[in-house]
DNA sequence: GTGTAAGTTGAAGTCAACTTCATGTCAAGG
DNA sequence: CCTTGACATGAAGTTGACTTCAACTTACAC
């Protein structure tokens, strides 16, 4: 082979799409690992960006860093995925993805009644609903996510 | 009536299930209003409520702040949404809902394709899809949202 | 009149996932 | 040998939506 099978950062950056410092900030952690050149620098594996791809296609689903380090740390030998792990990880995120279209689902059929019936009062609308996230929890930004929000009264 | 209509900030926040010191930093970001009393403690027109529920329901659509404000400002005469009000906004809120789901959708059916196949390069894989966001866009966390990640290639 | 719950303010902290910056080192072509 | 571009590091900044804190002040029931 021509090139030595060990990718500097840079390119491993552009090959899976992210920028360089994030490839840091993943090393830092612990996502992703790299070996040194003599002189110092992250040289990486191939393996490196079917772990990358993995990241993605998880952050896409909608996991949190941590939940990505520990789906990653539950694979048998800590080795990227085999076809039985990503079988079974995908199970996982299919239900996630589930839940989440049928909240938005929800949502967006409570949107159309409130339409046909004009309520501006939102005391029982289907979009609104209190009563649930008084105490949330803990502080920083929250858009729909952790799990696409909307508690259902459980 | 009973109580003067003029409702203390923790009555507001406990009806509408926010925490006061979200109260406070609406009014600091221009989204609701009170008055004060002769002591200078907010008192809310119970029409906050209404507001407040608004806002609760855009954020589950997944609107920021930001784009809550405008919507706010777009009406008529920056009154509380009139029926036919809630009915524009409503609309382009099911608009985007409507993208919201697709997105998933589109992710699950992705996934469902890579159980069936074991494709673990992710090359190609629906879910992971590189090469589109190495120039995305600022800093900040990132879920999901803006608006359900995963572009398309434009 | 007094105790206490509830309210006030401005500044600073939090969380996630990175980015940006300053300062300095490495690698490779010419 | 030298220049230029890629890389390294640690600290600090960014974004959004709030929360927490310290130090007081009000409101109201008894």
């Amino acid at each position: 082979m021509r090139s030595s099978d060990l990718i500097p950062i840079g390119e491993v950056a552009h090959r899976a799409g992210v920028a360089p410092s994030a490839l840091r900030f993943y090393e830092k952690e612990g996502l992703v690992e790299a070996q040194r050149s003599a002189g110092g620098q992250r040289r990486y594996a191939r393996s490196v960006l079917r772990r990358l791809a993995f990241i993605r296609a998880a952050q896409n689903v909608g996991l949190s860093l941590e939940e990505v380090r520990d789906a990653l740390a539950s694979l048998p030998d800590g080795r990227t995925p085999t076809s039985a792990d990503w079988a079974r990880l995908s199970r996982t995120w299919r239900t996630r993805l589930d839940d989440q279209i049928a909240g938005l689902v929800a949502l967006r059929d409570g949107l159309t009644t409130c339409i046909g019936c004009g309520c501006l009062s939102l005391r029982r609308c289907q979009l609104s609903n209190p009563d649930d996230r008084a105490a949330s929890s803990g502080a920083g930004a929250r858009y729909l996510p952790p799990s696409l929000r909307r508690r259902e009264r459980p």
